[in-house]
DNA sequence: GATCTACATGTAAACGTTCTCGTAACTATT
DNA sequence: AATAGTTACGAGAACGTTTACATGTAGATC
């Protein structure tokens, strides 16, 4: 059964003064005798009033509110960023609303379709990987929403966004497998389309380019970012015409699979084909050989597209940003050729 | 630069009528006749016409929204389970808004207290590892706010909880353990006073007893949830005087904790020392050898947590439940004797 | 043709705040 | 003592909806 809360009326009548006065004590501290506004605040917590965010909302035309669409939370990286959107969020009394679209487009769709800047004062965004309309974005921005894209960027929408270094990142990735002495180097990545695909595609290419290693066509493989098509894809890879000698994945998800698949062809990972990944999630410590990766800052990207979010709702004018934050290596046990494995 | 949106005094000043018409031929279809209704509908899509849920709320003294508080998300449990219950708040309309309080009792606590049932209809909570004071959460069950919790649940306060069956699934992993040929068996857990923490260990406990096996209470260690307490735990086990065969952890995250302090030690887990996990988390197919566990059905307790919430919301008097959903057994290479391993 | 009923719509209060203005009571200035 | 300025507060509108009640019109009933 709901109880009836105290309100500021509630307040107002206990100490026979008007509600404006409540509320300027409990707010400003101007033009309030700090007596009276002393005991505002006593009644208001002996009463345990709490302030109405629907009405304060509806005067003040906002909401605490931002919103945050995600294709998914099941996975380090993804988690992770909220993680940082939440802490900035937390500590600037904004409340986070949490919108998963499971990688699907229609959902995100509906999703976008039904927010409005009556009940979000922004909007941090991570697209699903098959959207290519994204004019439910842009209506919102249109209508004067706030919003922010982060890691997968929608690169025609003039908006503020951040993202890692994709390209330096993947460039790092495919310099170290030259390193190591693999120059058979394969990709696979993600859908077409997507910024953050391109970009690592690209730094693919320039790492390869620069130190005068050949690519084929068919070492490049488009599809999802999940475990199961990283397995797939590396299967296809060793079912082509020329098999490569190392594997470099657009994730850890899809560099697991892959791995998981070279296992159970009896290919020795590190030694026979080399594998890295992107992301630095924790599994990349516990797979056996252990996972080289770049190390994305995931925790930092929640953090700073929250705090470009808030610049963006308390200055109307504040100009849209890209922000770029760095990728770094870390190399493990599945770069190396012959290490002392060590059991199992 | 936010603009004015369209409300529904727009649409009625457009088509020369009245809000109270307007606004019943957007919500009920009666009291209005369809013509009108038509018309009203037809200029609010072509305004682009979001209900303010300022305004809505204000007036119905409810939001659309209910509050999640979780310790983390960053692992496959909770973000499964939250997956679960974003499902069934977007098919009924519900927001969900995410506190993250990193399993610490004051950021719980300084949470718990900021909200009210202004702003929320409803509360689904998992209470950090250490939390020993629930009134926070009391006060807000008083004030009339609807509280669910799951997984980690409070014993004192009455409510709705959903979980899984702990004490079974702790019975069965050990039962497994003892069928494998285990007969000194350790229990690393989590936290005492947590409900899920005594029900896995009463399980254990049974399972042991129906067998007729000894336990002994340095085999017996509380700390926390992490991989790094698993690994430390594992460590102090086989520090001890009498050296376990067998580990039965209260998560997968501390079992793999565990396998990768036994394999840096050099010992043969599965072979020497066998371990078994509880969650099913991905982790425990991957890590290697890969973990024998308890599977939780994470995403339906957040599916059923998100129910029963909504059906207290709905129903002022919907009595307290407690839904005990069932564990079961996966069974891997690490609670077997000889394997043909595979290669590393 | 008067009355009754049903239907469709309008009027206005209410939800809990904030905020602009107005104003009484002081204080300061001359 | 008259005036101006300051301080602390109140009155009331506004935010966008919903909804109880009132009202007007048309057809049905006698």
């Amino acid at each position: 059964m709901r109880k009836r809360y105290t309100t500021i009326k509630d307040i107002a009548r206990v100490l026979g003064i008007s509600v404006a006065t409540v509320s300027r004590a409990l707010r400003d501290s101007y033009d309030v005798r700090p007596e009276t506004r002393k005991k505002v605040l006593d009644v208001a917590t002996e009463l345990n009033y709490k302030p109405n965010f629907n009405a304060t909302g509806l005067v003040r035309q906002s909401t605490h509110n931002i919103g945050v669409i995600i294709p998914t939370i099941t996975n380090y990286y993804f988690s992770t960023v909220i993680t940082g959107i939440q802490e900035v969020a937390q500590r600037n009394d904004f409340n986070i609303i949490l919108y998963i679209t499971n990688d699907s487009p229609e959902n995100e769709i509906r999703i976008v379709k039904n927010l409005s800047l009556s009940s979000l004062d922004g909007l941090l965004a991570c697209v699903s990987s098959q959207t290519n309309f994204y004019t439910h974005f842009q209506d919102l921005i249109d209508d004067g929403l706030p919003v922010v894209f982060f890691d997968r960027v929608v690169p025609t929408i003039h908006t503020s966004k951040v993202m890692q270094d994709d390209f330096n990142g993947a460039f790092m990735a495919v310099e170290t497998l030259i390193k190591s002495g693999y120059n058979k180097i394969a990709h696979i990545t993600g859908p077409k389309g997507l910024q953050l695909t391109d970009n690592r595609l690209l730094g693919y290419y320039a790492a390869l380019d620069q130190y005068g290693i050949a690519s084929y066509p068919e070492w490049v493989i488009h599809s999802g970012f999940s475990q199961k098509d990283g397995e797939e894809d590396a299967l296809k890879l060793l079912g082509g015409e020329r098999v490569p000698d190392a594997i470099f994945a657009v994730n850890d998800r899809k560099a697991v699979g892959a791995i998981l698949a070279l296992k159970r062809n009896a290919i020795k990972v590190g030694e026979e084909i080399g594998v890295i990944g992107f992301t630095n999630d924790p599994i990349s410590e516990i797979v056996s050989p252990t996972l080289s990766t770049i190390a994305e800052p995931a925790y930092e990207i929640g953090l700073k597209s929250c705090e470009l979010l808030l610049k963006h709702i308390r200055k109307s004018h504040f100009e849209a940003q890209e922000v770029i934050l760095e990728s770094r290596l870390i190399q493990r046990e599945s770069t190396i050729r012959s290490i002392s494995r060590q059991s199992s």
